[in-house]
RNA sequence: GCGCCUGUAGCUCAGGGGAUAGAGCAUCGGACUUCUAAUCCGAGUGUCGCAGGUUCGAUUCCUGCCAGGCGCGCCA
């Protein structure tokens, strides 16, 4: 696997087929990549014999790559391998492919070799392997296209971590259902995923959210009661404080300083809990969430300070104590103890990725807004102060979102309390809308979400139209049990019936899931598993037009009903990893 | 000024060192006595922001520029 350095992450991947599996020894295969594999040691085989008999005289072979072709008239998988190697063997493309097809392997899959275009060998294949797929799939059932690529990577995947002094917008919207399939994909490639939310209920903002809180709970008594000027004005500050007047009637009786430290502890509390009840609501929930205020009233704070002076990475100037981070590349020194004694945002977070390290993740994953990216820099900086890898630490910074009803942006003001919260989304939209809609583009594109076409129930709206191909499905499956004909199993059934284009469309598709998946994980690309399945819905429902089911004959029939219910199982394994909901009908 | 993201069809966006650059929407025209027409089939649309460079080949990689968004605190 190579590693390659991006600015806002690392992205340990590559198109790596030639030469190094993509799943590990002693663990399951997909029919696809052992395909894929099958015909790379094919080509390697006749590489070599080339070389052997001297037609081909190359110092090396290069990694040999094999993909699926846009068109499918270029055969099941192609090769460029020999608009690669044109150059060293000094000879044309064309004339290298030819040699090399010359020398492969004959019989086996291979129904069909043809050295095409500007010298790119194309592969047509026996139908066999896709029929396998099917096979594969009855076997696995939704765990099919998992792999264990990612075995003994303990990833800790951060996200959201709103503060705790107001709702959710909705960019935490988009970052709960990015962060939460990302978290499911890593899990079905098989790394150790441990999900946490960051409760940042210890700094300034929870102070100025606490006497927020404690001006709104005064000015039920006395409506003239000052409210702090850079105070929180939301609705939501003032419901709870009537919450908290029931909760205690007594408050007032203890001092100001008490006061406010309890307002600080309860009130976030509650906005935790808040903020706990609308990420589930939404299908995220959070292995945990972690306090910053535990790690201030553990000493984590002193600890890693004392760790970094010792280390000598630590000094004093114009009254306050500074961490070196340039020496780690960071664009400037950033202060940890300010003068006035307190803790910077940083000294916190830096203890508490001591903390997520000294746990044992072996991975660090963690997205942010837009407006935190020049945060990374120290932050990298702050884990190899720790002794670790600045590639530990991966930072997926998400774009904004702009909401548009009428064609035009819903325009938001969060100083005059007016904006449309992660809640107010939720129950505009519904959670699979606004979870489909945000995994629908890559994580690192500025994103327009159409109020109007979320909520429409029409073909317009892409998430229906994949919960249709389910509901269908089932339709077609709950007739059948009706006329009493069960779906039979692969082995039952003459797979070799399914030769309709549609048909091969489809379970080309299918077979296509593993590497998708691990592309997905690896890249950190949600967005891909998206337009998997609406590429699969859109290939059933061309399916379903063109081809028959219960009125076929019955071994066709069969065939088919054996198709359709893998299909099913895929679509509801690709809708769960996505977090909405596959129903049985609409 | 520096940094990050984006720039692909009228709109929203995929894709990506190679074969005629894709989808949905919008527009136009077809398909329901047949398992859900929330569907399908067909038609048109492009200086892949601009300019250089690397390469046999660049829309893709590199550099510079232009445009839009967002950052650059002893805030969080």
């Amino acid at each position: 696997m190579v590693v390659q350095l991006c600015t806002a992450g690392f992205f340990p991947y590559r198109n790596s087929y030639g030469g190094v599996s993509l799943v590990r020894e002693g663990t399951e295969m997909s029919v696809w990549l052992e395909q894929k594999q099958q015909l790379i040691a094919a080509l390697r085989e006749a590489i070599d014999a080339a070389r052997a008999s001297g037609k081909l005289q190359v110092e090396s072979v290069p990694e040999i790559g094999l993909e699926v072709p846009r068109d499918k008239q270029h055969g099941d998988f192609a090769s460029n391998i020999a608009l690669v190697m044109a150059r060293s063997a000094r000879k044309a493309p064309r004339e290298v492919a030819e040699i090399i097809v010359e020398h492969l392997p004959q019989g086996g899959v291979i129904r069909a070799v043809e050295v095409a275009g500007p010298g790119f060998i194309n592969f047509f294949l026996s139908n066999d392997w896709l029929y396998a797929t099917l096979r594969a799939i009855e076997e696995q059932g939704e765990a099919y296209g998992n792999s264990s690529y990612g075995t003994g990577e303990k990833v800790l995947l951060e996200f959201v971590s709103a503060n705790p002094v107001g709702p959710m917008n909705v960019v935490n919207a988009r970052a709960a259902a990015v962060g939460d399939t990302l978290a499911r994909l890593l899990r079905a490639v098989g790394h150790t995923v441990h999900t946490e939310f960051y409760v940042n209920d210890a700094g300034n903002q929870a102070d100025v959210f606490a006497r927020s809180l404690e001006a709104r709970y005064q000015q039920l008594r006395d409506p003239s009661y000052p409210f702090p000027e850079d105070g929180y004005p939301g609705e939501y500050v003032i419901d709870l404080a009537k919450v908290l007047q029931e909760e205690r009637p007594d408050l007032l009786d203890l001092p100001y300083e008490e006061r406010i430290a309890f307002c600080k502890r309860w009130g976030t509390d509650q906005m935790v809990e808040m903020q706990r009840a609308d990420l589930a609501a939404y299908g995220v929930e959070f292995d945990l969430w972690f306090r910053e205020r535990d790690l201030h009233e553990a000493g984590a704070l002193e600890a890693v300070i004392q760790f970094l002076k010792e280390k000598g990475l630590l000094f004093e100037e114009e009254g306050a104590l500074w961490f070196r981070s340039t020496q780690f590349g960071d664009d400037k020194d950033r202060v940890i103890v300010k003068s006035d004694g307190s803790y910077t945002y940083v000294t916190a977070d830096i203890a508490y990725h001591h903390n997520k390290l000294q746990r044992g993740f072996t991975k660090l994953i963690n997205i942010w807004g837009p407006d935190h990216h020049g945060y990374i820099g120290r932050m990298k900086a702050a884990i190899q102060a720790l002794g670790y890898g600045a590639d530990t630490l991966e930072v997926l910074i998400l774009q904004y979102v702009a909401l548009l009803r009428d064609g035009q942006p819903v325009k938001m003001s969060k100083r005059a309390g007016e904006f449309i919260t992660m809640q107010d989304l939720v129950d505009e939209v519904g959670k699979d809308a606004a979870r489909f809609f945000f995994l629908h583009r890559s994580p690192e594109s500025h994103l327009d979400f159409d109020l109007d076409l979320a909520v429409e129930q029409s073909s317009e709206n892409p998430v229906f139209y994949v919960q249709y191909a389910h509901a269908r499905i089932s339709s077609v499956l709950r007739q059948a049990a009706e006329q009493g004909i069960t779906v039979p199993t692969c082995r039952e059934v003459d797979l070799s019936l399914l030769q309709h284009e549609a048909e091969l469309d489809l379970l080309k598709q299918l077979a296509a899931l593993p590497e998708e998946l691990l592309q997905a994980a690896l890249l950190r690309e949600p967005h891909r598993i998206t337009n998997y399945a609406l590429e699969l819905a859109g290939l059933f429902h061309s399916f379903y037009t063109h081809c028959h089911i219960l009125g076929e004959e019955p071994s066709l029939r069969d065939a088919r009903l054996v198709l359709v219910a893998n299909i099913r199982t895929v679509l509801r394994k690709v809708l769960g990893l996505l977090g909405v909901d596959a129903p049985e009908q609409m």
